[in-house]
DNA sequence: AGGTGTGAATTAATTCACAGCA
DNA sequence: TGCTGTGAATTAATTCACACCT
């Protein structure tokens, strides 16, 4: 198991996630074992589709029964590098950058490591009893703390100036929030909603998870 | 022109959206014209692609010259259906709603045209000189608001059922900020970032911008 | 029997090369 | 001449059918 196929389409890794999700809610609702046909009428796929997702990774059921569901949540979890909490950063500590710093501290998935702001007044303050870091620090700040994950809410302007350094600093993604999200179509679907949706600029760039988790440090 | 093609990969679509951008920056830097090889190399893809992309839909270009830059704006807008603001409702007004609601209307995409709140306390309040509709009235409001795009930030318990009573009343589209949002990986890249990000539960259902403008009613 | 895993077939998307037009 | 638009070739992704294991 965990034979790692030639080549995996971006789609089936973006696939993943769903199927994670959907890992989750059955744990959750007290199953035990699954198969690739509940999967893919939750995830609205095909049952062959969700085998051949898999199976670009590994084999991680068993024939004639199917998959159990504890164990192949840990392992799409392995894949996708989602099995530990990302360590984020929040850069931009103005009221949407406020506001999100309450939901951040709850996440299973999230934990906070940084609050950043050019304005030195906002740098006085503290949030969840952590300091605002000045921009400069940003880079230095994303090595030392091992930030895994950029959360922007700076002012459009600054936007992609703050990716930049994230990117340049090395984090794994980036999460914008940059005001003009309400400018910038991006993309959520739901159900028959035929759509658009997004946040920014950055939205551009908008790609699946991908694979392999091995971070830096 | 405007010869609708028999089959346009949805990948394709998604593209037309980053195109879109990088012709309002060419525009805004005061360029007239451009070509596809301008357009590639902003959007990182080949000028081979931009060129079919553009060709699943129509004619837009001359020969040995190239794109005009508003017009090919203006015809991907029109393509995509973005040729006017999208009419929004955000639905849960606490701390979230509000601070996008300070946004929302600055958009030149976006008209606020309604707010949603199930608690009977947030609805005796204004925001923008608008009242807060209870959310029973949602379904009846998005139709007599002709609301295009919901954006939720509801508790998590909450959101499946506004986007499913959204989907019900016929939006084109979700935005979920609702507050898992920093649980649930979904996509945003930039440059060489391999990458990790999104919203929600929903954003399992990402999907790309799709063709055709028309809106209901 | 029952459901996974996978080579082969099919279908979709991208790349290429160049015809066509300004 | 120069750059678009598009049929043809190539490459990628999905679907299928069934071998295989429990």
């Amino acid at each position: 198991m965990a034979r790692r196929s030639t080549k995996v389409p971006r789609a089936a890794i973006s696939r993943l996630i769903i199927y994670l999700r959907i890992l989750e809610q059955l744990e959750h609702s007290g199953y035990d074992r699954t198969s690739s046909e509940q999967l893919a009428e939750e995830a609205r796929v095909t049952a062959f589709q969700v085998r051949r997702d898999l199976a670009y990774f590994g084999s991680y059921g068993t024939r004639g029964v199917g998959y159990a569901v504890p164990t192949l949540g840990r392992e799409i979890r392995q894949i996708l590098g989602l099995n530990r909490r990302q360590r984020l950063a929040i850069v931009g500590m103005g009221r949407l950058g406020q506001a999100l710093s309450d939901y951040a501290g709850y996440g299973q998935a999230f934990e906070i490591c940084g609050f950043f702001d050019r304005d030195p007044a906002k740098q006085k303050l503290r949030f969840h009893g952590r300091a605002v870091w000045p921009v400069q620090q940003l880079a230095g700040r994303v090595r030392t703390e091992r930030i895994d994950i950029g959360l922007i809410t700076v002012p459009a302007s600054a936007a992609q100036e703050i990716a930049d350094l994230l990117v340049g600093a090395g984090v794994r993604g980036i999460l914008n929030f940059a005001p003009e999200v309400l400018e910038t179509p991006g993309g959520v679907n739901v159900e028959n909603v035929d759509f658009v949706a997004g946040l920014t600029r950055l939205s551009f760039f908008m790609q699946p998870l991908p694979v392999g988790g091995e971070m830096r440090g």
